[in-house]
DNA sequence: AATCATTTAGGACACTCGTCCTAATGCGTC
DNA sequence: GACGCATTAGGACGAGTGTCCTAAATGATT
C-alpha cells in the first residue's frame, strides 16, 4: 500500500457517499466503516470534516478535468465534444436516477447549508460551463457562446433532476435527442453565417 | 387565536425553514425559536419530526393546487396557463436564487435520505406535470403532450439550480424567452396542424 | 367558585455527532 | 535487538439531536 493511499481511499469512499447519502448525512462513521479505519484514526488524516470536503471536491474537479480533457483529445470536432457532454446523462443515467446530478446536488446541499465551500464547488459547474464555452466559440457561434453554454448546462441540470424523480428512462432519450436536434440546428445556421462572411 | 392555529403557525414555519435550510438540517429548536413555542411542547402537536414534514409537504401540495387553480380561472387560454407556470421562475427569482426550487430540492433531499415521505413530495412535482399535460391537451397536442409537459418542468428545474448556481438574472431572462419562443411555435404548429384536420 | 379538557413549559433520556487526546502498534534503519 | 518514525485503535469530551414524560398553567363551562 503507497503512502498516501488510506487518504485517496478516504477520499474516494467519502466521495461516493457525499453523493449517494449528501455531505451533512454522511459521519465519519459512516467513511471509518467503509474504508474499515478507525473513527479516532481519523483525525489524522484529515482534521476536520470540512476539510475531506475540499478533498472531495478537489478529487471531482481533477476528474472532470480529464474527462474533459479526453473529448478534446478523442473528439476534434467541437459539436462532437458537446455532444459527449450530452450524452454523460446517458452513460451515468443508473446514477444519475438514484441520486441526482453530482455536481448540482452538491453545489445545492452546500448552498442550503451556507457552506463555505459552496464556492469551491461552484467552480466545477463554472469548469463546465467555461469549456462549453469554448466549444461553442470553436463552433463559431462566438456572440452567443456563453448563452449556449449555460443552456446546454441548465438542460443537463433539468434533466438529471427529472431523471432523478420520475426515472423515466424513455424521457431521458427524448431530451437528449431534442437537444442533440437543437445542436445541430445551431451548426447549421453557425456555417451559413460563416459562409455569408466568407462570400462578403 | 383559533384554535388549530399555533399547528398551522409550526406548519408555516417549518415549511420556510425546511425551504432555506434544508429537511435534515432543521432542528425542532429551529422551529420552536421561529413559532416562540417551548421545545417540549411540540409533542402535543406533532409527535414526530417526519409528521410535521407530512404536513408541510400536505401543505405546498394544497398551496400550489390553489396556484393552478387561480391560473385556470385567470387564463382561458392554455398556452396562456403554462405562459404563467414558465414565469414562476421571475416571479420568485430572489429565493430561486438563494434556495432553489421549493419541490426539485426537497425530491432531491428526501432521495439522498431515502425517506419515506419522498413518494408524497413527488406527488407536488406529479401535480405541475399533469396539469402542464391537460394544459398541452387542451392546446391541441395530444399525443406529445406529455413530452412536452415533462420539457417544461426539466427546464423549470435545470433554470433554477443554475440560478442558485449562478445568481445570473439575465441568465434567467434569456431562458424564460427562448421557452417562451418554443411554447409559441408548439401553438402554430397545432393550430396549422388542426386546420389540416378540419379540412379533410 | 369549582371542574375539567386543552395547551404549555421544562427537562430527562438515550443517542449520534465532530473533535481531540493518548497509548499502542507496525516497520524500516542502525 | 533497539531505536525512531509513521500510522493506528480506542475512547473521552461536550454539544446537539429527536423523543417522551410530567407537572403547571390556561380558559371555557357548569
Amino acid at each position: 500500500m503507497a503512502a498516501g493511499s488510506k487518504r485517496q481511499q478516504i477520499v474516494n469512499a467519502a466521495d461516493a457517499l457525499f453523493y449517494s447519502q449528501g455531505f451533512a448525512q454522511t459521519s465519519f462513521a459512516d467513511i471509518a466503516a467503509a474504508v474499515q479505519i478507525s473513527r479516532g484514526n481519523f483525525y489524522y488524516h484529515f482534521k476536520t470534516k470540512d476539510e475531506i470536503l475540499d478533498a472531495v471536491i478537489d478529487k471531482r474537479l481533477a476528474d472532470r478535468e480529464m474527462l474533459l480533457a479526453k473529448w478534446d483529445e478523442t473528439a476534434d470536432d467541437p459539436a462532437r465534444r458537446i455532444e459527449c457532454f450530452i450524452k454523460i446523462v446517458i452513460v451515468n443515467q443508473a446514477k444519475i436516477m438514484a441520486y441526482g446530478c453530482p455536481v448540482g446536488s452538491l453545489v445545492t446541499e452546500l448552498t442550503k447549508l451556507d457552506h463555505a465551500s459552496r464556492e469551491k464547488a461552484n467552480q466545477i459547474m463554472a469548469l463546465f460551463r467555461d469549456w462549453l464555452i469554448r466549444q461553442f466559440v470553436e463552433l463559431g457561434c462566438h456572440a452567443d457562446a456563453c448563452d449556449h453554454a449555460l443552456h446546454v448546462l441548465s438542460w443537463s441540470q433539468g434533466v438529471a433532476t427529472l431523471a432523478q424523480t420520475f426515472k423515466d428512462e424513455a424521457f431521458v432519450q427524448r431530451e437528449v435527442s431534442q437537444i442533440l436536434e437543437w445542436l445541430a440546428s445551431i451548426e447549421r445556421e453557425t456555417t451559413r453565417l460563416q459562409a455569408i462572411s466568407t462570400k462578403a
